[in-house]
DNA sequence: ATAAAAACCGACAGGCAATCGGTTTTTATA
DNA sequence: TATAAAAACCGATTGCCTGTCGGTTTTTAT
């Protein structure tokens, strides 16, 4: 599932606002961008159809919000964009990282390792 | 960038070969899909375009070589799939592993913070 | 009932991967 | 060195996806 610039931009909007429909997103996100009205409609309604967005109606309007929170996307694009490349088993996260890990300075190795004491806990209980 | 189905079954191919021409590439991947000669060297030409293969002229071939390991190449796709989702700053896949941590079974996490403890080693020189 | 608001529908442009026919360039060799 | 074969190169087409929006239908508040 790829992701267009304006689609990103939506999802970014609903997740600090949790609740918005059309009108608003494009109030916002048209300062930035020249869009009509029906294109931000369009947009929600693909980011809907994707499984990204769900929608009440409220008086005649949609109202969307987010159904996965920015981590849980994150972590959909990244299985999406690996999963051709990593073994059964593998985590495709792992297998970056023997590779980016030169690239990461102390600060960066000590907050990842506190992450993984972070997620140790969590499971601990 | 994006990558097609049969850009990633060439890229894989020369994983595992290291050095392959169009001919080469064709007459194996050619099994499976029903591709011409002239669509496989498309494809590499494109990745070469992308800067994924180098090449360089045998004969009167032009011979592909990976220019990127495969965890190089993970690490760069999951870089481009998350930095619109990430801030300033921050490294994307130390952000994506706070997204997916959770989904890393206790040995991959064990796994990750011994590529850590390496890496540390490695700086101490 | 009616006007306004929004959804819905359909179309088109632009970008990219896959595809491949046809032409040009390169190279080995007769 | 002329030539045939091999491969590169070029250009066009298709299909899919996002962005874009005009026009029509549906909904709702008054």
């Amino acid at each position: 599932m790829q992701l267009g610039e304006l689609e990103k931009l939506v999802l970014q909007y609903l997740w600090s606002e949790k609740v918005a429909d059309a009108k608003q997103v494009h109030s916002v996100l048209g300062q930035t961008r020249a869009n009509s009205l029906n294109t931000i409609q369009s947009t929600l309604d693909r980011l809907f159809k994707k499984g990204l967005l769900s929608r009440t109606k409220q008086g005649h309007a949609h109202l969307y919000r987010t159904k996965v929170n920015r981590e849980a996307l994150l972590a959909k694009l990244i299985t999406n964009v690996t999963s051709d490349f990593v073994e059964q088993g593998e985590h495709s996260l792992i297998a970056a990282f023997s590779s980016a890990s030169a690239n990461l300075d102390d600060a960066q190795l000590d907050k990842l390792e506190q992450l993984i004491e972070q997620q140790r806990k969590l499971r601990r209980g």
